[in-house]
DNA sequence: GTACTGGAAGTTGTTGGACAGACTCAAGCG
DNA sequence: CGCTTGAGTCTGTCCAACAACTTCCAGTAC
């Protein structure tokens, strides 16, 4: 896929001394010139890998102390995968029956003839591949993006693409879901969030959904209190 | 927050200028030693700038021929935005509707003690920057954030991730949501999917709804039939 | 003994120049 | 017209140096 040069081959070089030496988050990585010396490289590549390792998320760079480890990557190589991968499997669909069952029902009320044509298009591509194919994963696939896309809420498609692994989608996508600050009702915020913490510690299941329901509910209200 | 390093005014200063010249998926951007003349910096720092944007999926460098723009950055940052502003933020709390809610639900069921003492270190975090601070933006996410990772479902995390625009954990994240396929019971398979069309077709909500829902189910029985 | 000061050493940030390898494009040749 | 060739351009890599900053310790003042 991606050509190897010198800069990727650092990278992962750095990254296999986070792991191999197993530096905690906040410990410091070797300095810039001893990792070109190790690496047989200079350091403006060196300084490349760490740009990136710094744009991942798993390095920092402080001026005149050090580039030190911020998040392990061994987290989602190593201990994540293995260990979920059949929860996740199984989670993805828990997560799918809120999420889908709810774009299906918003996708009966506002689809608009446009993309009831695309979603029919899409079942009719899923029953032709069916027919020929033995696999007919991508057009099911697309069928259920589009069901999502005709709730006409672009959130409900980028969970979507998440939720699937389309990545790329979903940084294309309005990053900036904007976390516009609702104005100072800070008591009863604070109390509502109180409500769900209790909740959960007493481990009431329906108190706590609805608790969460209530407080984003009032906060939608405190953002735009002229939308009903 | 992030230190302005030259770096970082080459990178926004190059998202400008696709922005400015509205250069489109596939042009060439000026060369890095044109784009190092124009900023008055060196095309050292330039590099750094496009490694990061190229890692950011924005550009690529193709060796002997320039860089080139792979997505346009002003998708997000203009074209969503203004016109889906309102209809976002506004969707974004449809959608955590749901999926919080649900959130809040296995969380009560599932919560670890360890899980439940950082709930709550969470919530006296937020009460201490509420007194304290006029804004609490932070600490209010990582409360939310730490009640849907209480689910023991990374599949809700990353959702979650991707709504509140955490694009860097989702990436961080197992991206690979196994596809696994089902066996071919296609002939089911194929029938709920068309009652779902159906539905939506009709605009009845609640059997959209719940079609999906017994789609899903029947899903994951097929993909695994001992677990219920 | 303790607290402050100063400086040396180490590290990242930035610069300019240099060369190799790869691509583009057009002039020139068959 | 089609192909080759070569000049010009561009990215990939390297090097040497300086600036700005942090860390740490020795030495001094109290």
């Amino acid at each position: 896929m991606t050509v190897q040069r010198l800069a990727d081959k650092a990278y992962s070089g750095i990254v296999e001394i986070i792991k191999a030496d197993s530096l905690d988050v906040g410990d410091r990585l070797p300095s810039e010139s001893r990792l070109a010396e190790l690496f047989g490289i200079s350091r403006t590549i060196v300084r490349e890998a760490l740009v990136r390792l710094a744009s991942d998320g798993i390095t920092e760079a402080r001026r005149g102390a050090g580039s030190f480890v911020k998040s392990r990557p061994s987290d989602r190589l190593m201990t994540f995968l293995p260990m979920a991968e059949l929860s996740s499997t199984l989670g993805s669909y828990e997560v799918r029956f809120v999420l889908e069952a709810e774009a299906a029902r918003l996708a009966a009320a506002r689809r608009s003839p446009e993309e009831m044509a695309e979603i029919q298009f899409a079942l009719d591509q899923l029953r032709a591949a069916m027919l020929s194919n033995e696999t007919a994963d991508a057009e099911d696939m697309e069928l259920h993006r589009r069901i999502v896309a005709a709730t006409a809420n672009p959130a409900f498609t980028l969970a979507f693409d998440a939720l699937t692994g389309d990545i790329e989608r979903v940084m294309r996508a309005g990053v900036d879901i904007s976390r516009s600050r609702p104005p100072h009702v800070l008591g009863a915020m604070l109390r509502e969030h109180e409500m769900i913490v209790e909740a959960i510690r007493a481990q009431d299941c329906d108190g706590a959904a609805l608790a969460m329901r209530w407080h984003l509910w009032e906060g939608r209200k405190r953002l735009m209190p002229g939308e009903l």
